[in-house]
DNA sequence: GAAAAAATCAAACAATTGTTTTAATCAACC
DNA sequence: GGTTGATTAAAACAATTGTTTGATTTTTTC
């Protein structure tokens, strides 16, 4: 097999594997992992160092001890490291990106409720990851560290790679933040939103979202809309906010 | 002479020896650079390259290079690359976190405006950055870089000294904040907490942060409190937000 | 079941990292 | 002015990185 066929056909759903291994009659899922391919357990365990370590924290024998696999198996299958992380990535955020894009243009379709109308496109950008890590099949629990770890990663590589292949989603969701934000400059409206992105980006990089997220409301309809009722009027309010003048900011305290 | 002597006396105020030396009569900051000693030199660069690419991005031969000098320069003046980087950081970041504290307490002290306490608290949070970054004698102006850098950088070893070294200063904000927003859980506080600060940090790590002070309000007062304007109503509104139930939420958008 | 293809393996390669060594040079001091 | 100590220099060291090689095993195919 040549090492490049992933690249021409990356759709794998590579998380149903463990699924339908254990749902077969192995007991762990660590078991059912030892009998997947060799190709697929290098997938797995860069995933879950990704996870833990980002992109220049995790080196290909790292890998190859995680999935208990030849160190040369890594190029052998998937060409080199970027290739390898390049699948993963966009093996997952392909999929949050299409339904981002998707809801976005029903909501358009639909028209926004007047008030809310900047929470309705928060709640558009983020609820499809919220989905998807609730979707054992296709992201699972740890999807949104994983989101967070990708759109939080300083390396070059994972950098343009997001860049360049979510440009057009990303800008979308900037218009439609921006009819909704008139009163404020191309300037200010960038600004606030790098601001939330690498805010939310950073918060779910780290590794107890999950007890956030248990933490907040007990008695919570279900861990989406939990956890949206927390970000969205954070995020909202600081997307509104007015900007105050220099001199009303320098009477708060004297220099 | 022992290399661990900086260690000991660490405080060099090594911007100092640019500014007297092109006073001195060399025309360029680069020319009165090289006639500075070794030992200046590599922490020069060091702060140049970590400004650049952080702390594991940023090799000892990478800083030899930039500062003209022998590899062996670094271990033999500063013991390893640990630290070097220790050094530089507490360089610029002792003068920082000791300003706040003192701006804090003096707050605190003169009682603040029932208003706008929450903005009170950012001002006195980011306004010691910002006069730094102004006084050419002590950090100049890259050093809102620098300090977007330092908080925003992955490496454990750079986390670990932040969080160590400025532990109580922290937590003085922390409960100021508390004190001003009664409405919040702990839980719900630190988790805003963190948004504001990694926010503000992966804002100001960006290399274009003097084109958007620049950019924003060019009749403003000064650079310092034109900032703010920009900063403080974005994250007091954050800060300030009320939790929404997640059956507000829900009614946003169908799942 | 033999031939062909695919996959695995141990080993080495080339490049980079932080660090150390050993010798040469410089500066200061008596 | 020679001796001592501090500094600089070139080189090598040991460890890590991604990658490649070439032989061996496994699997597929006819």
């Amino acid at each position: 097999m040549s090492p490049f066929e992933n690249l021409i056909s990356p759709s794998t759903g590579f998380t149903r594997d463990i699924a339908a291994l254990t749902a077969a009659g192995s007991t762990t899922a660590n078991e059912a992992r030892t009998k997947l391919s060799t190709k697929a357990r290098i997938l797995h365990a860069t995933e879950s160092l990704f996870l833990q370590r980002g992109y220049e924290g995790t080196s290909l024998r790292a890998i190859t001890t995680e999935a208990n696999v030849n160190l040369a198996a890594v190029n052998y299958h998937y060409g080199s490291k970027e290739e390898l992380f390049a699948l993963l990535l966009q093996e997952r955020l392909d999929p949050l990106n299409a339904d981002r894009a998707k809801r976005l243009e029903a909501l358009q379709a639909k028209g926004f409720d007047r008030e809310h109308r900047v929470e309705q496109i928060i709640a558009t950008l983020f609820l499809p990851a919220l989905a998807l890590a609730r979707d054992t099949d296709q992201g699972g629990p740890d999807f949104l560290r994983f989101i967070g770890r990708a759109y939080a990663d300083p390396s070059d590589f994972v950098r343009n790679l997001l860049a360049e292949r979510y440009a057009k989603t990303n800008l979308k969701f900037k218009q439609a933040f921006a009819e909704a934000l008139p009163h404020l400059s191309e300037h200010d409206l960038a600004m606030r939103l790098n601001f939330i992105l690498d805010a939310v980006s950073s918060t779910l990089a780290s590794e107890d979202v999950r007890r956030v997220i248990g933490g907040i409301q007990p008695s919570a309809v279900n861990d989406d809309t939990t956890l949206l009722a927390y970000l969205a009027p954070f995020l909202g309010a600081a997307l509104r906010a007015n900007v105050r003048t220099a001199a009303q900011i320098a009477a708060l305290q004297t220099l």
